[in-house]
RNA sequence: GCCGACUUAGCUCAGUGGUAGAGCAUCCGCUUCACACGCGGGGGGUCAGAAGUUCGAAUCUUCUAGUCGGCACCA
């Protein structure tokens, strides 16, 4: 068999997924066993505009590894995939496209035509980051694909709107709202994110009074809108200004008379302690405003230019402009006093990074306080969902419920769900599932459908249900019955709220019950600088790249093993370790398959026979040991815990120490095969095909590669939910890990031979003895040990590059030109004549044994302390006396070294 | 301002009461017939600082310093 020297990513990674998904592994009906438990995730829908970025591989990773552990533990596995439709997204890369290509404004087509583009854009482009997950390996239930905007789920979006209208909880009104000036829609609060603007200034301006000289100075961060002030406030109990309440002001460049007005909001503290009210640009002053019945002017446009009612000098002016002309003419006037520097915040548009203007319009709304009590309660009663990790997310998600505000679900928007409201030439407005419904209500087809549509959250907030199709209409389904709620949602701590939480609201109040069992919050991955990856920064790292450079794989596996709820900054040598991993893996499997000789893969093998060897005992006490430990891991989400378990076992026990024990029985001339031979060979080609079964939810490509070449593989070591599928890694039965089989005393012996030859490799490198010259080692042991040692000694000869063992009493009549050394079992000399060098070999033992002396310190320390003998526990203790008489053996021996060669 | 997290080897990070770990980097030696994406061997940390609880603290408590995050306020 010809099989490349180093592994190849590619190839392997092109061969497998169409097959697991024409055989039906990925759907949950490929479960044979009707009383199989099941385990289910849905997939935080990845929005149709964007592709594949490292926040979803990673996410993507762990969703995938829970699941293929679990479809191979024979649960009935179902990771449902889907996208959602990314209103504000699609909206502007269709108007985009629409004024390149053919240099036309979403009003000029018309509202159906524009829709039309906008599903022949998603259909042409929203696909990507599906063939992306593809890429990756993602074992989701493709049959099962949802769209937000699915008939089914689109539905579901009408019926829920419609319901919480009808039960008062949701309405429409007239409030100060984010407003996006460059998406001309309203924002949610959770889409706007507070900067900072370090140039910020603050703006003093003089307001003079009327009928007299007196000025009233307002300070301010935003000049351009006392274009629409209404009023000047301060705190009615500032002596400042006490008198001049009641008085009227001449606002400047407007000549309007607004009055002065006094309330409790204004900070005396602040600023001047007078504050301009503009009622239509801010929500404290709108709600100044209300409790003085002051106008509300709106000075602004819907892409923030002044419109007329800021006068004619400033129509047109955007905002920026207008601010700069407002401060220009007050200087002129000579009413500017002063300007300050002041750092101010500055929200933006989460999306476009557009300053948000704070703008009063009508929007329809979603009352929260009863859907909150519905999420509290449940995290109050039934500690649910379960946060990992608990700290900070359970508090931060209680402490947000408590203070939730209304939700703005309306949006100035053609793509997306329209609002199920219909106008009667009135006004009068009918919230209705259909036309036909709201006409019936109405008395008359005579009805204009409001035009905004939903917020795209709004119908991400379903998703937990809709997906598995209820829609108000239909309500019981079996996937609902089988999958709701799911097992485990793995998501990024920015969309807690945004996502998390009114998916627990929805589902609660329309289906009743929870949508999932826990909320893993996955860390982020900051960029190789340590910050978040953003494309202003331009720090990110892409997926796609990594998946050539290093192999989906390696990613995959780099990607687990620091997913430990920190966030983590990405690393380009750690990502390489997991590859050479691979590579690892794929040069020790290609080693038991060059050498396996008619041997198979064979489950008798990892149960021993009478006569087993240590090394045989150690490897299958250490496979199950690390198979216990890995689940006990994976079942804690501890991705980081089971990657490094596997990592070691592989590397270090399998590779390092068992192959290089048995390379020799069975490689190179010894093609006679004696049963022995036999029995080893299959022994190791099962603990290889072990530990791809353990592998397989991190690296699938790679362990379905080499499974797949693996002799003895089939079916029949499916797990038996799937006997008559296909064969493939994927369906094999996950290890479990027997504890019967674990072997400590196998453990301790194989440790001593690892010592021993260690302590031999460590003399050669010190003495710097060339790796062709054979040493003789005089081991000086108990019987019982030297029995242990005998029964392995052709592979200690061949591991410590020596050539003779020879047994002794002590290491007394060894020749004075050894280098010594002791193990917890045995001491040992390698006589060296002509090669030693005294000195250096006196100060070598020194070092050791003042390393042995300071540790002996401690725990004669320790041990005579009478608290620590009488409180602390009794294997501690005892384990503290036994490591002080090894130490006192050890000490006392490398003294008698010592003398011996001075 | 409120809440929280973090601070461990040169770097990136594991490690929640009992002798400090990994990978990378570094140093020494190896064309040993699976793998130089490799093999063998070394060096390197008073676990941010202080106090306390405990027989015993990187680990628990408090305080201090620094870094970061969330929320609130901001005329």
């Amino acid at each position: 068999m010809e099989i490349p020297k180093a592994y190849n990513p590619q190839e392997a990674e092109s061969k497998h997924y169409d097959r697991w998904e024409r055989i039906g592994c990925f759907k949950p009906e490929i479960n044979e066993n009707p009383a199989a438990p099941k385990y289910s995730v849905v997939i935080p829908p990845p929005n149709v505009t964007g592709s594949l970025h490292m926040g979803h591989a990673l996410q993507h990773t762990l969703m995938d590894v829970l699941c293929r552990r679990k479809r191979m533990q024979g649960y009935r596995t179902l990771w449902l995939p889907g996208t959602d439709h990314a209103g504000i997204s699609v909206q502007r890369k269709v108007v985009e496209q629409l004024r390149v290509e053919e240099g036309k404004t979403p009003q000029e087509i018309g509202r159906e035509e524009f829709l039309k583009r906008a599903w022949a854009w998603k259909e042409k482009y929203g696909n990507e980051i599906l063939l992306q997950m593809r890429r990756e390996g993602a074992s989701v239930d493709w049959t099962r694909f949802r769209f937000t905007m699915d008939e089914s789920l689109s539905r579901a979006v009408r019926e829920v709107f419609v319901r919480l209208y009808e039960e008062g909880w949701v309405y429409r009104g007239k409030r100060i709202v984010n407003w996006c000036p460059k998406d001309k829609t309203v924002l949610s609060d959770l889409e706007v994110r507070e900067e900072t603007d370090k140039n910020g200034k603050l703006y003093y301006l003089q307001y003079p009074i009327k009928d007299s000289n007196e000025k009233i100075t307002v300070a301010t961060t935003r000049p351009e809108t006392m274009l629409g002030d209404t009023a000047v406030a301060v705190n009615p109990n500032d002596e400042r200004y006490k008198h001049l309440v009641g008085k009227v002001v001449v606002l400047p460049l407007t000549g309007r008379e607004i009055p002065v007005v006094a309330d409790e909001y204004v900070d005396p503290e602040f600023g001047t302690g007078a504050v301009k009210v503009t009622p239509a640009h801010d929500p404290n002053d709108y709600e100044i405003g209300l409790r003085h019945n002051l106008p509300q002017l709106l000075v602004m446009n819907e892409d923030a230019t002044m419109n007329k009612t800021a006068g004619t000098e400033f129509v047109g002016l955007d905002r920026f402009e207008a601010r700069k002309k407002v401060v220009a003419k007050f200087e002129e006037l000579g009413l500017l006093e002063k300007v300050e520097p002041h750092e101010t915040p500055l929200p933006v548009c989460e999306r476009c990074k557009t300053v948000i203007e704070p703008f009063l319009s009508e929007q329809w709304f979603v009352k929260m306080d009863e859907m909150r009590d519905l999420a509290l309660n449940l995290m109050k009663n039934e500690n649910s969902p379960r946060f990992i990790p608990e700290n900070p997310h359970r508090k931060v998600y209680i402490n947000w419920l408590e203070n939730i505000k209304d939700w703005t679900v309306s949006r100035q928007l053609w793509w997306g769900h329209q609002i199920p409201a219909w106008y009667d030439k009135k006004g009068n407005v009918y919230v209705a599932r259909t036309f036909e419904e709201a006409a019936e209500k109405a008395g008359t087809k005579e009805l204009t459908q409001e035009e905004d549509v939903l917020d795209t959250w709004f119908s991400s907030a379903l998703w937990a249900f809709s997906v598995f199709g209820w829609n108000g209409e239909v309500t019981e389904t079996e996937d609902l019955r089988t999958f709701l709620p799911t097992d485990v949602l793995v998501t990024g701590r920015d969309i807690i709220f945004l996502w998390v939480s009114r998916m627990v609201m929805t589902t609660l109040k329309f289906v009743g019950k929870k949508p999932f069992e826990d909320v893993l919050v996955t860390g982020t991955v900051l960029g190789r600088d340590g910050k978040p990856m953003s494309k202003s920064r331009g720090n990110g790292v892409d997926p796609l790249e990594m998946f050539d450079k290093y192999g989906v794989d390696a990613t995959r596996i780099y990607l687990a093993a620091i997913a430990t709820g920190a966030d983590i900054r990405w690393s380009d040598k750690l990502i390489e370790t997991y590859r050479n991993f691979a590579n690892k893996i794929w040069n020790a499997s290609r080693f038991c398959l060059m050498n396996s000789n008619g041997a198979e893969v064979n489950s008798e093998s990892l149960r021993l026979e009478d006569g087993a060897s240590i090394a045989d005992r150690w490897i299958i006490s250490r496979l199950n040991k690390i198979a216990i430990k890995v689940n006990e891991s994976l079942d804690k989400y501890e991705f980081h815990e089971a990657v490094s378990l596997l990592y070691h076992f592989f590397w270090h026990d399998f590779c390092d120490w068992y192959i290089e024990f048995v390379k020799d029985e069975i490689s190179g001339g010894n093609d006679g095969s004696t049963d022995k031979q036999r029995v080893v060979r299959s022994r190791l080609l099962s603990v290889l095909e072990q530990s791809l079964r353990l592998l397989h939810p991190f690296m699938p490509f790679i362990t379905e590669e080499i499974w797949q070449m693996l002799p003895g593989t089939s079916n029949k070591l499916h797990n038996p939910a799937y006997k008559s599928a296909e064969a493939t890694i994927m369906l094999a039965d996950y290890p479990k890990g027997n504890e019967e089989l674990i072997d400590e005393s196998a453990e301790r012996q194989m440790q001593m031979i690892i010592e021993l030859i260690s302590k031999v490799r460590n003399i050669r490198a010190e003495m710097q003895i060339k790796p062709s010259d054979r040493v003789v080692v005089h081991i000086a042991t108990a019987s019982e040990n030297r029995k242990v040692f005998e029964e392995n000694q052709a592979q200690i000869l061949k591991l410590a590059r020596a050539e003779k063992l020879i047994f002794l009493e002590t290491l007394a009549n060894t020749p004075k030109a050894s280098a010594r050394a002791v193990t917890a079992d045995a001491e040992i000399a390698v006589p060296l004549e002509g090669l030693i060098d005294f000195q250096k070999e006196i100060m070598r033992l020194e070092n050791q044994l003042k390393k042995y002396q300071n540790e002996y310190e401690r725990l004669r320390a320790q041990l005579e302390n009478a608290n620590f003998v009488e409180k602390a526990p009794v294997e501690k203790v005892e384990q503290a006396r036994s490591q002080f008489a090894e130490l006192e053996a050890k000490i006392k021996a490398l003294r008698q070294n010592l003398e011996a060669l001075k």
